[in-house]
DNA sequence: CACATATCAGCGTAACTGACATCG
DNA sequence: CCGATGTCAGTTACGCTGATATGT
């Protein structure tokens, strides 16, 4: 088993600790330290979005872009990554893949040789529909412990963290 | 220039947008979106804080693990990855990394040959105390948006989050 | 033999850097 | 020549899997 009844004859130092050797006792600083539970949560978060994701085989990335580009119209891959926040050299491979299954159109910008423009196909369009629901849900899933209000309260709080930090050096090279 | 004054040739679909190529606007949907907010603030975050621990070599899991040990005491490696979350094959690099700076002691256990009991030196515990003042700095740049009462409150309901899934199928393997 | 511990080798993804050819 | 764009190659950190050797 792990309850490891200790034969007590290691208890050398450890001032707050008497048995060296129990399982089970995360550290208060490690639990409170905003910026580890931010992390925490947060991978918590990416991990139940990601599996909800994957059961229609899309990932974080393609989810964005699919916003990005029914939202905002159709755009160049340069402007993609300065709406999504993915760098411009791995946006050739989440395009790649949005053509390949046909929910989005990669032509050449007649106006400027050196550009595409991605356009999402009606079949991206429903896609990202479906894709919305499946993000609504594990949404629900993560915020359960809480109610509207302090729902709205946390996006508020980290809409204002995000704002502050936006303002100065986001991201160099796209 | 970035300003592209489109022909207005590729404005085919895009309700809400004009211009097909303007940059810097970010859907509606992923600046609100809990799960991205949660994620793209703690990634800012996690990089101050990995920036700050950079200016003394440290990175984020020798910070934790030295937590761990100072706060709970000497334990096995095994102990140590239930404590801090890293995974059992991973520590092993970082107790090499402490270990090399003398910052923990790994010795043999005598009463189970197959553990390491690893101890935090009193060098270790100082460069602890040396994190911690720039874990602080980080901190407090982070959450300089917010209040006494707000920060309280963001911890609060993260910490809600955390604990409400906490209690099923945490991890497996570590 | 089953189980635990430490270690190693390796994988997939995210985030990022640098270089390059093409085009404006 | 400078700058923007798309593409490719490669790096680092992280989270995780699997296998192995040793010891209980």
């Amino acid at each position: 088993m792990t309850t490891e009844d200790a034969k007590a004859t290691a208890a050398k130092s450890a001032q707050p600790s008497d048995d060296g050797m129990d399982d089970r006792a995360t550290p208060d600083r490690l639990r409170t330290l905003p910026s580890r539970l931010l992390v925490r949560t947060a991978s918590h978060a990416d991990r139940l979005v990601s599996e909800a994701l994957a059961t229609e085989s899309a990932r974080k990335w393609h989810f964005v872009v699919l916003v990005a580009l029914t939202e905002s119209g159709p755009a160049s891959q340069s402007t993609l990554s300065t709406r999504t926040g993915i760098f411009r050299s791995d946006m050739v491979a989440v395009i790649n893949d949005l053509a390949d299954r046909d929910l989005v159109e990669r032509a050449p910008d007649p106006d400027d040789r050196r550009r595409n423009v991605i356009t999402a196909t009606p079949r991206g369009r429903a896609y990202l529909r479906r894709l919305d629901d499946i993000i609504d849900a594990a949404q629900d899933d993560l915020l359960a412990p809480l109610d509207e209000t302090e729902r709205r309260q946390l996006t508020g709080l980290l809409t204002r963290l995000m704002n502050h930090h936006s303002k100065a050096a986001p991201h160099a090279g796209r």
